[in-house]
DNA sequence: ATCATTAATTAATTGTGTCAAGAATTGAAT
DNA sequence: ATTCAATTCTTGACACAATTAATTAATGAT
């Protein structure tokens, strides 16, 4: 059975509470007979399961104000109290951490930004701690109310063990960032990818509510993919999966800074349409912002930039949905804010390329601010609360 | 608990039940012992949910030869009687019908082709009932324990409910053929789409036994590709998953019959190659073996068409393994057995264009006989026995 | 008021799988 | 030979989860 004092992974007691938790958190104020309806469980059995998070205070009964069918009793609907407990989520990026707390839908409720002077692991360490001594600090029902904490960063790594195995960006390898972190700040620490952390959040909270089968992909410094299948995450072998930025899509193109050759990212990632469009436009030290302008302004050559990268994006999701076949697409990033710019050519290419009625997969395109990928660490820590 | 005489779906008693029958089916000769220690069951849970099956005649003990460790009472190892029941497999081509029987293990027993006059519904129909007839004829055992079938096509495939959704190749829309075959054969038949059917072989008794996530390639005429992830065959929604052969690897290539451009499928395809090989040697009439036999015997221009394809493969197969994230991958198909012809520049280009250690995933490449096909289909049957 | 209707709870039942103890079967030590 | 240790398998008691069926609760319609 649940128990709250605790908190450590593997709170839920069964199968048929994690159902009832995740089912209340996820699909809002529902009734004890709709839950049973959606999930098959019995009646009896969501009334069993719901009472420790009940007692907890996790969950409360709304008093019924909805009186839509004709006769019975009404229904009194489950819902989260989503103030009962607090989580911390930390993205680590090259040059600073975000920082976020959250409530348990992982509402982002306050955040903090903080440079990184240096890379070693010792620095940042400590200056995660600090971050979240400051984030705590800001209000004294944060740190009694809060047990758990995420923490996302791009590389290869493992969150059973909690170790970073490889990450390049940041230069390190075999690193065991969750357990340190958790003796340090007293916080049950999970580590998890920052795609496949993002990837959770919108599983649990987000598009990905009622698939089973959908994609999340990043756009921005990088191209990233996170995959769920049959309601799991994608892991890969090798470390490697949902590395759509490094589909092959135009045979004989760019150089890659993987090795291969015409990837996704090599088109269009920021870095590759800064770099493309100071060649259209004959400027040195043109930044994305300038390009952006001139695109804007009418520049040919610029746009024709912008063109060929959501043209090469298009193909790269055309491949991928061919390939998985996802009931749906959130197309998400730190640029997609403006990048209106070449939404219209990754739909067109999309189509002509999706094979058969995979090109009525629908795509979602929204930008997503920075502090989202914070947001999915602290839903990996959600996440981790209350699966089995 | 498991009830050999009814032979519905669902005689599968237990969770328990199907961990065990399908270790000692896909693991071959194994002590209880080893079971429980695979699975995480008790040992008990073991003992008892073996014990129908050894009652049905489906598993024997076999007497322990092997002398293996010291001290203990020795193991009597549980196996499987694979002919305690036969399987009827049935692969629809444009062309003809492939029926096979095979015994438990999906092993192949005897054979038969059948050309097909027509692809209406009812004359097909009707000779597959007539082959099923033929196959169970050969020996009184078959006719006696045979109780299922498997059938499988190409096309988007429901096997839930058993119905064709749409097969272009044979031009049939929403059509019931299980339960039509069901009733005609006194068989209970599951039907499934051709590459999945394999891709269920494979996982039960080929390269996949040991893998969570592993898929099958398949080239020849079509290129297409089964994938398993976290255990599952991968569905895909709008009926579209694994279409490798579909995916755009040469930006502004040859037309694909699916109306994009720079498929695999357009480059890599017997269709193709014969295409391009046609152009290059400038022969109207110019077959498969006529191009196999010109690059074997160094025509440069036909050289360069299997080596053009082999590259598209590569590239297809690099996208799907960077997206993915398979333990290994399978490359098997009609054609493959003249394929030492571009395996080197599969591999090649292949681990070119893999992401970092994803370049470590094993390809195996080998040819598939034709009556693999109809093998599929049986292990399709066996599955839909054994599975609860 | 009474009844029909739907929601939630309770109690009895079913049934799966674990646990712990014991039986079976061998090799090694005395 | 006999005892002991090691290992496999079996058995029966038990814990526990979830279902079913019956009960209580709360409403609208007649």
């Amino acid at each position: 059975m649940f128990q709250p004092p605790t908190f450590t992974r593997g709170s839920i007691g069964s199968p048929a509470e994690a159902t009832v938790i995740t089912t209340v958190l996820t699909r809002g104020p529902i009734s004890r007979v709709d839950i049973a309806r959606m999930t098959g469980l019995s009646q009896a059995a969501v009334t069993k399961a719901a009472r420790p998070f009940i007692d907890a205070g996790y969950i409360e009964e709304l008093p019924n104000r909805e009186r839509t069918a004709g006769a019975g009793r009404p229904a009194s609907p489950l819902a989260f109290r989503a103030d009962r407990e607090f989580f911390v989520g930390i993205k680590i990026t090259s040059d600073e951490l975000i920082g976020v707390v959250t409530d348990l839908r992982a509402q982002i409720l306050h955040s903090r930004h903080r440079t990184l002077g240096s890379h070693v692991f010792d620095h940042v360490a400590a200056q995660i701690v600090d971050l979240v001594g400051e984030l705590l600090g800001h209000d004294p029902a944060y740190r009694e109310r809060t047990h758990c904490m995420g923490v996302a960063l791009s590389g290869d790594v493992d969150r059973a063990s909690g170790t970073v195995r490889y990450s390049p960006f940041i230069g390190w390898k075999d690193v065991e960032l969750a357990a340190h972190l958790t003796r340090a700040t007293g916080l049950i620490t999970t580590l998890e990818n920052d795609v496949k952390a993002l990837t959770v959040a919108e599983q649990w909270f987000g598009e990905g509510v009622d698939t089973a089968t959908f994609a999340l992909v990043t756009v921005g410094a990088g191209i990233g993919c996170g995959l769920v299948v049959g309601g799991q995450v994608v892991g890969g072998a090798y470390g490697v999966a949902g590395e759509i930025g490094h589909v092959p899509v135009a045979d004989g193109g760019p150089p890659c800074h993987c090795g291969g050759r015409g990837c996704v990212e090599a088109i269009a990632s920021t870095e590759a349409i800064v770099a493309a469009s100071r060649r259209a436009a004959g400027r040195e030290n043109l930044t994305m912002d300038d390009a952006v302008a001139l695109a804007r302004g009418g520049h040919e050559g610029v746009r024709e930039v912008f063109s060929r990268a959501g043209h090469a994006i298009g193909l790269g999701l055309a491949a991928m949905v061919n390939l998985v076949g996802p009931e749906r697409v959130v197309v998400s990033g730190e640029g997609v804010a403006n990048y209106d710019l070449f939404e219209e050519q990754i739909r067109q290419t999309f189509v002509a390329q999706a094979f058969a009625a995979a090109a009525k997969c629908p795509l979602s395109i929204r930008p997503l601010p920075f502090e989202a990928w914070a947001r999915g660490a602290a839903a990996v820590a959600v996440q981790t609360l209350f699966t089995l």
